[in-house]
DNA sequence: CATATATTTCTATAAATGTAGAACTATTAA
DNA sequence: TTAATAGTTCTACATTTATAGAAATATATG
């Protein structure tokens, strides 16, 4: 994850929309799915219509939420795969892990409050 | 910190400027300093000018770096204050924390892969 | 195949954002 | 008090971004 991934992560996640988006991805549990055969599986998360429900609140899906989904996707944030006639969603736990190894890395140096003279 | 608090604040890391500029400070040790008296003090970080030169790489200070800085300051994700003509900058250690507290918390309930059938 | 459902893409538009330059403010030093 | 330095604010402008509606695509179903 470089500077560039970084920041487009966090764009993403700068639309109020967009994070409440990802905010109800991410409570809804059981982000990664193991198959017979041993595969990791995409989330059965939520489909798009379900999303919009809880988040924005309207039954029609607005070409506008896809548009954020997109972002989010872009953003490697979330995944999105079909079943059947719908789109179901899910938080990437490998991003999500990235940003959080990102932060208990960034500004540690010494981060507690130090004695100071003046 | 809410939900508008933390937009706020990926908005602000979302532009690679700001973003530069965030990691920059943060590279810079020692964010908080404990005066006489006890109190918490800012940090004796580098000036807008040593920023201007680390992160955009001239002398002279744009009103474009100044405007950065004002929409890290307003996320509060860095603290300035005046030292003589210069002003010294540096990350604010408290919104780091929240910030990593909340991606310790956000989709947490069960991130491991989990066993599942079909 | 025709229709219904779910979602995306396209197009236009309005609003927000980043950049640049000039003018302004605060502090120090002569 | 005048000048120099450091940085901010104001104004204008170009670019980007979010939203809305219509048309297009994919899948299921009669």
């Amino acid at each position: 994850m470089d500077h560039k991934d970084r920041s487009v992560i966090f764009k993403a996640l700068g639309d109020p929309t967009r994070l409440r988006v990802f905010e109800f991805l991410a409570s809804c549990c059981c982000p990664v799915a193991v198959g017979d055969e041993g595969e990791v599986r995409p989330v059965l998360g939520p489909t798009v219509g379900e999303v919009c429900c809880s988040v924005i609140g309207t039954e029609k899906i607005s070409s506008s939420l896809s548009f954020h989904l997109k972002e989010l996707r872009n953003a490697e944030l979330i995944t999105m795969e079909r079943r059947g006639k719908n789109m179901v969603c899910g938080v990437n736990q490998a991003t999500l892990a990235q940003i959080r190894s990102y932060f208990s890395n960034v500004g540690g140096c010494c981060g507690e409050e130090t004695e100071m003279k003046q």
